[in-house]
DNA sequence: CTGAAAGCGCTAACAC
DNA sequence: GTGTTAGCGCTTTCAG
């Protein structure tokens, strides 16, 4: 049974009219007398047509597409979370959004590009792309590209964060509360993987604001305290990276009183071998998080720095539309806040 | 600089053939001279020829799009991990895949589907339909459908999952423990969302064979035992589902010592009110989780029921390729099995 | 073995 | 105001 196959065509006949009509009733263009519109509107409804949109990208070189790259482990509920905005957006704005998840592989993410150009996508955004020559390929063959979160080539537009403001917060709530030795456990970066000219990655970012933020006290973090690591384990692979790096942390002497982590996922396996070595959260330890998404399921829930989520997804769907509907248009490079969510993990530094 | 923009007249042109020509060459249909195949390849690198899905789509009326509704929200993993899985293997073979995200929402979920059926997708799979009324419209425009983990409606493929030997498991390593008096808490079951012919929810299944495993040990479970609320409360809702129902349990006299929940993340919560009660896994209490996702990241890892997830991913889409390829078909309905993963927040039972 | 021609469903000039 | 026409890029008979 397929009731929605009516065609331009059937529409048109049934109304009496012609296709060309029946168009301009649907899309509101040119003039239509009220009367035909009447009749047409009713042959539409009986009929249950809906516009071919595969035929009309065909006509019109516009598919009404979004291609969307996300960089998404199983843990990184981060940019599923802006994936999801994304969808949404895209969604209320007419677009429908091919999603291609590129597993952290390069290859694989180079050939969901290819995909994506195949099916003639009007814009693809990368929930963080892995390849700079992903990002430039597309640009390359005339699609607007919105790069979320981290610049891995300079083209198109950009939706970053700024991790300032929430560093900030973090560490005058932590010296308030007596801290005065800090550790940093962040993701590492593979700068393999952005174009050199680019500058920081966001990892070097977050490390550098963490150290300046500590300046202004006067704490002068020794390199020992500051421990790198990927940021995914894949699934069956043992503990997350977070765990060994705080092992490393806890070794240390004097031991710091309070560790900021880059990512949630990384303090949730630092909690793990903060337990196993029998200290508790906050009271021996305080710990923070970043990204504001596990943190409001572990125990102790994390303070954690978040990112504006919907604004990430709103701006880098607005970008992508904006130039769609403008190719002539340079695509924008815009930078949203952070702020510390206060939850249960931090408290007053064990004298 | 747009340079994938060669089309097959264009090919053809250079190779000094017709389009037709060209589309054998390309698609090893008919026969061609091994001589004019070289000439059509070397065209076909030099102009860097891609195939243009839309114009293909239209003629053939297979677009190789697959639409994907994926229930997940920030927390979900689960359906996250299954989301990628189908994503790859539809790579694989060639498809690419829509993703819309229905927020838990029927008319949202609706929408997205229309979308589908507007950009005529050769499939929908559902990573748990919200609305049995949009799968049935799916099947109603002739476009096959693959159900995954729940069933909502009686049509289409199903790919679905047997708690049943992960449960008996959990139940036999509990008791071996030492454990004989447990509380569960489930998911609950909208029955609004399913449709009535169907028997069981995945819920009430679930709950039913803990109840039945327990019985093999003559031990029955009264009803104040057994606590069920929503799967997920919206960020920023405060304390998620399992937190409130951990609680209640706890006030219970006696209190179990073994707790069985039915998703990672009611037991994430759960952990949480446990801590702030004073008591510690596994020594005053053994807890176990459902999805195997979240388990391995909490403080303690938990010992959780996993749900096959490549199996899953990979059974929807053959399944759905399959109805693509024969639409006369019947869509078979499969299950896949269950497991428990031993972690550390089962022990002895405190006596 | 290869080319010519028709047409998928829609839109955008251009007529009337 | 409305109809006619000519394709968008591709596949698929049908001739030859």
């Amino acid at each position: 049974m397929k009731p929605n196959k009516a065609t331009m065509a059937d529409v048109a006949e049934r109304a009496g009219v012609s296709a060309a009509t029946v168009a301009r009733v649907i899309y509101k263009n040119g003039y239509v007398k009220d009367e035909t519109r009447q009749v047409v509107e009713a042959a539409v409804k009986l009929t249950g047509y809906r516009p071919n949109m595969v035929a009309r990208g065909l006509r019109t070189s516009r598919s009404f597409t979004l291609g969307m790259v996300v960089s998404e482990s199983n843990l990184n509920t981060f940019a599923a979370a802006v994936a999801h905005v994304i969808q949404i957006e895209a969604l209320k704005s007419g677009y429908t959004v091919f999603t291609l998840n590129n597993h952290s592989d390069p290859a694989m993410e180079a050939r969901g590009m290819q995909r994506f150009l195949d099916h003639h996508v009007d814009a693809i955004i990368f929930c963080t792309a892995i390849d700079p020559a992903n990002v430039r390929l597309g640009h390359r063959s005339g699609v607007p590209t919105v790069q979320v979160e981290r610049l891995v080539a300079q083209v198109g537009g950009l939706v970053g964060v700024d991790p300032a403001d929430g560093m900030r917060q973090t560490i005058d709530h932590l010296f308030d509360l007596g801290h005065r030795k800090f550790a940093y456990i962040g993701g590492d970066v593979d700068s393999s993987r952005m174009e050199s000219s680019l500058g920081e990655a966001i990892e070097a970012t977050r490390e550098r604001v963490f150290i300046d933020n500590l300046a202004r006290y006067d704490i002068h973090v020794p390199p020992a305290y500051i421990r790198r690591g990927p940021y995914y384990q894949s699934h069956g692979a043992g503990r997350q990276t977070g765990y060994r790096l705080m092992k490393d942390i806890l070794s240390l002497t004097p031991r710091p009183t309070a560790v900021v982590c880059g990512s949630d996922l990384l303090a949730a396996a630092a909690l793990q071998a903060i337990a196993e070595a029998g200290l508790t959260v906050p009271t021996d330890l305080s710990i923070t998080g970043y990204d504001d998404t596990l943190a409001d399921i572990l125990t102790p829930a994390l303070s954690s720095i978040a990112q504006p989520i919907g604004e990430l997804g709103r701006l880098a769907v607005e970008i992508a539309l904006a130039a769609i509907n403008d190719p002539a248009a340079p695509l924008p490079k815009v930078t949203v806040p952070t702020r510390l969510v206060l939850r249960d993990s931090t408290g007053p530094a064990r004298l």
